[in-house]
DNA sequence: TACAGAATGACAATATGTTGTCAATATGAA
DNA sequence: TTCATATTGACAACATATTGTCATTCTGTA
């Protein structure tokens, strides 16, 4: 079979594509290594990490990490019922009620950071800080040439 | 709450981290959305790729994927029943049978790869090829330096 | 104020992917 | 050759995530 011919740039964006999507699916196995021991998974974790950072609904979470509101919500009920968070009423919006991290969350979370930290040293101090950071800028400029048509797609 | 204390490398590993996951996700709807005029998913072009690439088991495409076998099984049986792929004997190997497009895979295949090939180039003029190798290339070095520990922790 | 349109949570269907288990088959070392 | 070990496909349970629909709640505009 014959394959499209693409120009040498497209050669170059398609194997970056293929990296990237390969690498974070590694990526994400490691989060969940992570997040293992404390009885969590990755995608728990981004949940608990979202709410810590501020006092969001459950569509602001999906906004911030790029996920369905759905899919947030599933998380979060689940976190709820372990204890992990509580639904705070929200002054701005009856219906969008704030997630909040509960004690056992709060440390639930720091434990979990806690292997990430010595998990990213050690992996940083492989790689040039240099070459990290030039790759991230990459990365974000992609990602936002992939915003831009996106949304006229839609 | 106080965050654990990362070495500045790090940190930019950590951002690299998230940066990589987050463009991934974006990637990956963008392969929906080529493979979606022909009736299919990222998930089914993938293994419609490497099948077509070479003659492969299950079990072959999930280690070239990075995808635990289950998976592509369940895929590989989906495509078997919607008659783009069949199962051909493997002298080799008595279970693992060898997956191979049947012509209707190689046209749907083919239909994907030329809308991909528009995409690719259009989002790869947007940047410096440089750039894009340059890139993949860290990337591919944060592959190896996953690989390797992973191993010994499995 | 009134009301059209957007945002939100609830619910369901479906797609993707991992982990665990089992039996059948290969493989390699003694 | 024999046998412990690894690989493979089948099957099941579960976690993650998207899409679609609906009623409720908010928001901005006339």
């Amino acid at each position: 079979m014959k394959k499209p011919d693409r120009t040498a740039a497209g050669d170059a964006f398609a194997a970056f594509s293929m990296s990237v999507i390969r690498l974070s699916a590694h990526l994400s196995a490691e989060g969940d290594a992570l997040a293992k021991p404390s009885g969590q998974t990755s995608a728990r974790w981004q949940v608990l990490a979202a709410a810590s950072h501020a006092n969001m609904s459950v569509a602001d979470i999906g906004r911030i990490l790029g996920l369905a509101r759905q899919g947030v919500q599933r998380i979060a009920d689940l976190l709820e019922a372990e204890g992990l968070v509580r639904y705070e009423e929200n002054p701005a919006h009856q219906r969008a009620k704030l997630l909040v991290l509960t004690s056992e969350g709060e440390t639930t979370l720091h434990d979990i950071q806690t292997r990430q930290a010595a998990w990213a040293d050690a992996l940083g101090a492989e790689f040039r800080a240099e070459d990290l950071r030039a790759t991230t800028e990459v990365l974000a400029r992609v990602l936002d040439g992939l915003a831009r048509p996106k949304a006229s797609r839609r």
